[in-house]
DNA sequence: GAACGTGCTGGAATCGTTTCCAGCGTGTGT
DNA sequence: ACACACGCTGGAAACGATTCCAGCACGTTC
């Protein structure tokens, strides 16, 4: 049914090495040959079975690719970006979802491992173990984790915090709160470090409102306990928290930036369309996907490379959310 | 370096023929040689290598996602809800993205085709003759199009609208406009046809804007366009070209609802968090994505079955962007 | 003109798994 | 006790592509 390299020789008059030479070293074989087999290829409309390929290369051609929740708006930007640069480089990805779990994370990762040439772990749940694990047998490159001895891109969140700190010191607040995201995120736990860092530097108080779901019901649920710590400004985990305290305070009559600023982080699509539109840190998530593709098929490629980092801009986008502290 | 059949074939003093059938069909085996070997797949972490057992059997255990744009939010919970199912179905995702693109589409399908067993295609853009053509070679499923002879999810849009429509006829709209999607989208077509029908039958003028992209600046694009044929609602393709309609309407100092009401479709998580919450109508966006691939499963165990259809109910979700007619 | 080197080619082995088939041993029925 | 059947097992072939190796036919050089 399907057709094979041996079709592809029949009517080319060649053996199957022939046309598999023609295919990976044109120029090794000769001219009129490689135009006979091609003419055969194009004809039959052959394709080589990448599974046969794999067998004996040991490569499979495809690529996992890994993320906490595709429903949060922040991984589609990413992945779009994983997949068209993938695709360009003739690599396929296997998408995967682990619902913020980590222990599905794990278990993903193993049961993909055999059918993959590497991983791409955005946002990566699991512990530094476990990825250095993962990575002692397979290509990984983390995109939104530092983690030693792996490779990663990462965002320059310290540049992002500190102009949404001075952005909001400016402004006159003093009394910042943080809504942080799953425990189990590295990039929360920075962003908490930097936070404390560069607020303490400009004089700025932080409060902490304990962890919360980065989604836009962990927002909600924690917006009354913002308020209660008389906070004139409130930084998030992400957008969709962000959001979510929105959408409470508009529901308490809460007014956003007159009683209270509102900083999110990702800036996702939607960050724009609320009201009012969300002041927020913008990272480069299309870069991000392609340097990570890049970044995992150098090392495909070049194995011996000692892990290489990439860290991308991040931009404080000031929108219609933040404005002067209300007086104490 | 990775483990095979052989080693386990060894430590458990089986042949691999052995390991095999314990693992495929465990009572063809005697209870103590199925023990022994189960012991030694658990001592040393054995996995087939699915490349190997798609070379023999023919199915590669893997099937592919076509979307036309991982980024427009209607997609990602599809995609969640397919993954999550295909995953308890010991099934791998290959997700791909064609950028609305039909010939992509095409070419993408076949470029994949030799690495899948079956594909689900959502909002597929080519021609009804190319998918027809696509389902002659390998388990194809729709989701949210008809194609005669090809296996389909779709939403049931006639309910939908026919709500939608009632309503605004009922807030005293005589006059909705309609923005139209992508030319290659059959939803789009659809759409507009049922509008046609329901429209007319409750007396209701339907005026055309055109067709715009399925995005957000596409909205925003045509805003200009329907105030100027004077309708009091418009009904909008899909959710983001409803909300960029109304950021333009924001821009421009109209009022929503009070000059004009605004109706989208699909129920897109930001649908209820812009200001004013939209009104929409809702589409069982998991269950279609749980569906298809039951559907795309089932097929594939059971090849000789006719085409199945599925239709799934939609729900118009009021909100905020409409209310009573603004007076002629 | 003979010896050698070069450039292409086809055959064979290989990857890891599944599946078919033959054979072995055990148990049953007469 | 013998024949038969049945259950289970191991060996071998196969899937489709790649790669190594040997060999063949040139062309070149002495």
């Amino acid at each position: 049914m399907a057709v094979t390299i041996k079709d592809v020789a029949r009517l080319a008059g060649v053996s199957a090495s022939s046309v598999c030479r023609t295919l990976a070293a044109p120029d090794k074989v000769r001219p009129d040959t490689r135009e006979r087999v091609q003419r055969a290829v194009a004809e039959l409309g052959y394709y080589p079975n990448r599974a046969a390929r794999g067998l004996i290369t040991g490569r499979t051609g495809n690529l996992g690719l890994i993320v906490p929740d595709i429903a949060n708006p922040f991984f589609p930007d990413i992945i779009k970006a994983v997949e068209a640069r993938a695709r360009e480089l003739d690599y396929a990805v296997f998408l995967a979802d682990t619902d913020e779990d980590p222990a599905a994370e794990v278990a993903l990762i193993r049961a993909m491992s055999k059918q993959v040439d590497g991983f791409l772990l955005v946002s990566a749940r699991c512990s530094d173990d476990e990825l250095r694990s993962v990575y002692r047998d397979l290509p990984v490159v983390v995109v939104q984790r530092r983690v030693r001895h792996v490779p990663a891109v990462t965002f320059d969140d310290h540049d992002g915090i500190l102009q949404a700190v001075g952005h909001l010191a400016t402004l006159g607040h003093r009394r910042v709160a943080y809504v942080a995201g799953p425990r189990t995120s590295w990039s929360n736990k920075e962003r908490q470090r930097i936070l404390r860092l560069t607020t303490s530097a400009v004089g700025v108080e932080l409060v902490d409102t304990g962890h919360a779901a980065p989604t836009l019901d962990g927002g909600t649920a924690v917006a009354d306990l913002v308020l209660a710590t008389g906070a004139t400004a409130v930084m998030t985990f992400n957008d969709l928290m962000a959001l979510g305290l929105l959408r409470r305070f508009r529901a308490l009559g809460v007014e956003v930036p007159g009683d209270i600023s509102v900083v999110g982080f990702d800036d996702i699509p939607l960050a724009e369309l609320v009201d009012p539109p969300l002041t927020t840190i913008a990272l480069a998530k299309q870069k991000a996907g392609r340097a990570g593709i890049d970044m995992l098929i150098g090392l495909l490629n070049n194995p011996e490379t000692a892990a290489p980092r990439t860290v991308l801009p991040t931009q404080l986008t000031v929108r219609a959310s933040t404005g002067p502290a209300r007086r104490g």
